[in-house]
RNA sequence: GGGCUUGUGGUGUAGUCUGGAUAGCACAGGAGCCUCCGGAGCUCCUGAUUCGGGUUCAAAUCCCGACAAGCCCGCCA
């Protein structure tokens, strides 16, 4: 069992007898409570009990401190033995030991039309997503990741036709080219979809050549942040293997005609499956797209921007009457910048790629700042893993469905909550590690500067945890903030190196921690450097 | 018009699901800390729950209503 809860455990085993013997009746809630009380707290305040202080101080012993403040009962566990027992915990590798699970989760991320390089609203999507699938592998489950791509409906014959016509070179351009004068283009796009629907493998074969190229510039940019996928799955396979035809047999009982065109309804929602010229919409494909995910997989899970909630309680409903429900989605809201929303015409897109680069210089500034002993490819590859990183922390950093407003100036600024300071950290801890020259045994006595560190690092399996029920990957860098932040501290107050006694133990303890931040920046994504 | 989301110090956020004690953190501002393993660090100070009702012994948290911001409501994706 694990420190946390062995010692809860413990606790509550403690209280529950104690109400036994004395016949009091009542319930507590048990939580832990905000710095200062303790380690667990059990909350009378709803019943009607009153606790003798002298008794419930009575309970203590060596592992636990009992005491009684109104209808609070707060426990505190021994710095010692608790500390003993994270350390024991880490070295076994109980600590860092989830199990593993028999569920398979598909995670469904970007799945952006290749129309450009991603700008930083999307790649929210995939740094969320990335990092959601990340913590749930190291959680346990059988994770898979997709890009689901569009290679059908009207954006990508539009897509296609532009870069027919005005080059490929800027293809980006050509794309606009078309909107800007639909009505022109119209008649041919609506060919070229009807042409892709009726599975013409020929014309399917040629787009989807194309796309992969326009989609390797947006993979190019995921790479660099370390996020690649397991998956990619075609939209157009849902026409070819006849799925999008049975998902309309299936639900023709509801259909409904309007002038040729078919929809399903839903109160005064109507949900358009066919359009009158006999194409289906994306909704169509998407709930074959959604029916496959049911059945290879035990929950799947789409990363969506907020604009797709009503979208996707659509989708819900479709799938419900096919007697689907393992599909779900994670939400973000957008990331703009202070000129408002994101506009390729306004000239406020962030592209990532930018962003990355200037993370990197304004990393690689900072390292020739204050070090002289590293060679240029030192420079290079460290300034790339602290420019990537601060990327990725910068915006997983936030609950998902908090908005965003995109600063230069805060999302370059390295100090405090940022990737730097974490890293900085362990680069630290990694520094005294490579100075120990031989080992010895642990003497076993903790002060309070080690117990809190090992405190903070306990949490780690309840964070995840956390963070995996409530779909909540932004909690991960938090708590990576918290532990590079305590680490800080143990290592102001303890010497590792040439301590005596000490110094086995504290080696141990620096070796736990960058354990536990190695875990959190594979999960975060971030590639660790032992020098900084 | 209908629906969804967000509102916490000067700024950015955690806590809200599951109500409880002194609302945690970062930036900015102020004051300190290198005879010691890496100062991108550490310590201290200043400062916040949008407004109005309600429920409750107790509300940042739950309910209702305003207000503000964003998003959705297409035979687009």
């Amino acid at each position: 069992m694990k420190p946390y809860q062995k010692f809860d455990l413990l606790s509550r085993e403690r209280m529950d007898s104690y109400l036994g013997k004395r016949g009091i009746k009542g319930s507590y809630r048990a939580y832990r409570p905000q710095k200062g009380y303790g380690d667990i707290t059990f909350d009378f305040q709803r019943e009607a009990v009153t606790l003798d202080p002298a008794e419930i101080e009575a309970l203590s012993d060596r592992y636990l401190t009992f005491s009684a403040y109104g209808k609070f009962v707060n426990v505190r566990y021994s710095t010692h033995e608790f500390s003993r027992a994270v350390l024991e915990s880490a070295l076994s590798g109980e600590l860092f030991d989830f199990g593993r699970r028999r569920e398979k989760i598909l995670v469904e991320h970007t799945s952006a039309n290749p129309t450009g390089p991603l700008h930083i609203g999307r790649v929210r999507n995939s740094i969320i997503g990335d990092t959601l699938a990340r913590m749930l592998s190291r959680y346990g489950y059988h994770v898979t990741t997709e890009y689901y791509v569009n290679d059908i409906g009207t954006q990508v014959e539009a897509l296609l036709l532009g870069t027919e016509l005005f080059g490929t070179d800027n293809y980006t351009e050509s794309y606009r080219k078309i909107y800007e004068n639909f009505d022109t283009y119209k008649a041919k796009v609506e060919e070229y979809m009807v042409r892709a629907e009726s599975g013409d493998d020929e014309f399917l074969n040629s787009s989807r050549k194309r796309l992969e190229k326009f989609l390797e510039d947006v993979l190019i940019d995921l790479r660099r942040l370390s996020i690649r996928f397991d998956l990619f799955v075609w939209e157009s396979e849902f026409i070819l293997n006849g799925s999008v035809k049975s998902i309309i047999d299936k639900l023709s009982p509801l259909i409904r005609d309007d002038n040729g065109a078919k929809y399903i309804e839903s109160g005064s929602e109507k949900m358009y499956l066919v359009r009158s010229n006999g194409t289906t919409v994306y909704f169509t494909r998407d709930i074959a797209h959604h029916l496959k995910k049911s059945l290879e997989y035990d929950d799947s899970i789409t990363v969506l921007g907020e604009d797709h909630k009503s979208y996707f309680k659509k989708l819900e409903y479709a799938m419900d009457v096919l007697g689907v429900h393992n599909v779900r989605a994670l939400f973000y809201s957008y990331i703009s910048t202070k000129e408002g929303k994101m506009s390729t015409r306004r000239g406020n897109v962030v592209y990532v790629r930018d962003f990355i680069d200037e993370a990197v210089e304004r990393a690689r500034e900072e390292i020739l700042k204050r070090r002289t002993d590293l060679g240029e490819n030192e420079i290079e590859e460290i300034s790339n893993k602290i420019g990537t990183a601060a990327v990725r922390y910068h915006i997983i950093k936030y609950s998902p469905d908090k908005p965003v407003t995109f600063d230069w100036k805060e999302a370059l600024n390295f100090d405090g909550d940022a990737a730097p300071f974490v890293m900085y950290s362990y680069a630290r801890a990694k520094s005294i590690l490579s100075k120990v020259s031989q080992e010895s045994e642990i003497v076993w006595k903790f002060n309070d500067a080690e117990g809190a560190l090992l405190k903070q690092i306990s949490l780690y399996p309840e964070v995840l945890e956390d963070a995996v029920v409530h779909s909540r990957p932004d909690k991960l860098a938090r708590f990576s903030y918290d532990l590079a932040s305590s680490f800080n501290q143990f290592y102001r107050d303890c010497p590792v190196l040439d301590s005596g006694d000490d110094t086995q133990r504290r080696i141990e303890i620096v070796r736990t921690f960058t354990k536990t931040m190695e875990e959190l920046f594979q999960m975060l994504g971030i590639q660790a450097s032992d020098k900084i």
